[in-house]
DNA sequence: CAGCCGTGGTT
DNA sequence: TAACCAAGGCT
C-alpha cells in the first residue's frame, strides 16, 4: 500500500517545523468540498458567536445546539447584552442542552469580558483560558477559529482521528495524554491560515467520517494512509465505562432545573421536595401530558421519578451550592 | 485525577 | 433495550 505523504514516517513526526504535506492537502481539500455549513463557521460570525457555540457544543451534538445558538445570538448579540441580564435568564434559555452550569459559566464569562476586556472577547489562549467554562480545548478553538491564530486544538474528534490514522487504535486513551498533545503540535502546519483550516478539517473529519461507532472509511480522503485501516480496523482495547443515570442525583437535579426553568415565579421549596401539592387551581399530581418544558409536565416528571425526599433535598442543596438555584423567603428560583 | 455534571438520538 | 455517545470543564 502506498503512503501518500511522509507523515507516517517517524522522522517527519519528530520535526519541529512541519511543512504542509500531502496529508494536510488531502484533508483540507476534503473539508473545502464537504464541510457542513454551520452558522458559527460563517466568516461574518462574531468571536462572541463562536465562543457561545464552542461552549454549547461541549458534550452536546450539533443538531441540538443549532436552534438554541440562534436564539441566543439573536437575544444577546454581544457579551454586554447577556451580562446585563440575571444569570437565571441564561439558564432559562439554555433549554434542554444539558449541563446547565455551562449557561451559568457563559454568563459569568460575559461579565468578565465586559469588566476585564472592554466587552471584546479576548483573542489569546491565555486570556480565554481565564474565562469561566473555558478550558484548554475551548480556549484554543476560539483563538483559532475566531481570531485565526495558530493553536493546537485537540478535541474528542481530533483525538480519534489521530489515534486511528497514526497509532492504529480504534479509540484514543480515556484521558488526553502528553504524547497526544505533542503529536498534535507536530502535525500543525506552520502557516497560520493553514493551521486553522487543518484544525477545522480534522475535527470535521472526525465528526462526519471518522466517527466513533460506524466510521465511513470508504469516504475518507486519507483511508489509504490510515494505520487503523491498514491493521484491519481492530476493536478498541479498552471498554469505555458507561455513566449510570437512572436513580442518580444527576437525574433528580436535571428534572429539578427543568421545573425551575418552566416556572415563571419562585416556587415553594416544598413543591420541589414533595409532590405538586398546591399549584393554585393547578394540575393534579402526576400530570406529564403538559410536556417537559411546561410547569405541570416538569413537576410531573420530577415527582414521577419516585426518588426519596432525601435525594430531592440533596439535589436541591447541590443546585443552591452550584448557583443554579437561589432561595428567597423559602421559595426557590433561578439565580438573579 | 477520578468522579461528577444533562440530555436525547442511535444502535 | 440498555448502552453508547456528543466541538469538555472543574474540583
Amino acid at each position: 500500500m502506498t503512503t501518500p505523504s511522509g507523515v507516517r514516517d517517524p522522522a517527519r513526526l519528530s520535526g519541529r517545523a512541519t511543512p504542509p504535506t500531502l496529508l494536510h492537502h488531502r484533508v483540507t481539500a476534503w473539508f473545502s468540498e464537504e464541510a457542513r455549513e454551520l452558522p458559527w463557521r460563517d466568516p461574518a460570525c462574531s468571536p462572541w458567536g463562536i465562543l457561545v457555540s464552542e461552549v454549547m457544543l461541549q458534550q452536546t451534538p450539533v443538531v441540538r445546539v443549532l436552534p438554541v445558538w440562534s436564539e441566543w445570538l439573536e437575544r444577546w448579540p454581544t457579551p454586554g447584552e447577556l451580562a446585563s441580564e440575571p444569570a437565571g435568564a441564561a439558564v432559562r434559555h439554555w433549554g434542554r442542552l444539558g449541563y446547565p452550569r455551562r449557561a451559568l459559566r457563559l454568563h459569568a464569562a460575559a461579565s468578565a469580558i465586559v469588566l476585564q476586556h472592554g466587552g471584546v472577547v479576548p483573542s489569546t489562549r491565555e486570556d480565554l483560558l481565564a474565562l469561566p467554562g473555558v478550558g484548554a480545548y475551548t480556549a484554543a478553538a476560539v483563538a483559532a477559529f475566531a481570531y485565526g491564530r495558530r493553536e493546537t486544538v485537540v478535541d474528542t474528534n481530533i483525538r480519534r482521528v489521530h489515534a486511528r490514522l497514526f497509532a492504529g487504535s480504534a479509540l484514543p486513551a480515556p484521558a488526553l495524554t502528553a504524547a497526544e498533545m505533542r503529536r498534535a503540535e507536530e502535525l500543525l502546519p506552520e502557516d497560520d491560515a493553514l493551521s486553522v483550516r487543518w484544525n477545522a478539517a480534522v475535527m470535521e473529519l472526525g465528526a462526519v467520517i471518522c466517527t466513533a461507532r460506524a466510521p465511513a472509511c470508504g469516504s475518507c480522503p486519507v483511508q489509504d494512509a490510515c494505520a487503523w485501516v491498514a491493521a484491519g480496523r481492530p476493536a478498541p482495547d479498552h471498554v469505555p465505562k458507561g455513566q449510570a443515570w437512572a436513580g442518580t442525583d444527576r437525574q433528580v437535579r436535571g428534572a429539578m432545573v427543568a421545573v425551575l426553568r418552566a416556572a415563571e415565579s419562585p416556587l415553594p421549596r416544598a413543591l420541589l421536595i414533595r409532590g405538586p401539592l398546591d399549584l393554585g387551581s393547578g394540575p393534579p399530581p402526576g400530570i406529564t401530558s403538559a410536556g417537559p418544558d411546561q410547569l405541570p409536565g416538569a413537576l410531573g416528571a420530577l415527582h414521577g421519578l419516585q426518588a426519596p425526599a432525601e435525594q430531592h433535598e440533596r439535589a436541591l442543596a447541590g443546585l443552591l451550592s452550584d448557583g443554579l438555584a437561589e432561595e428567597t423567603d423559602g421559595s426557590i428560583h433561578l439565580p438573579s
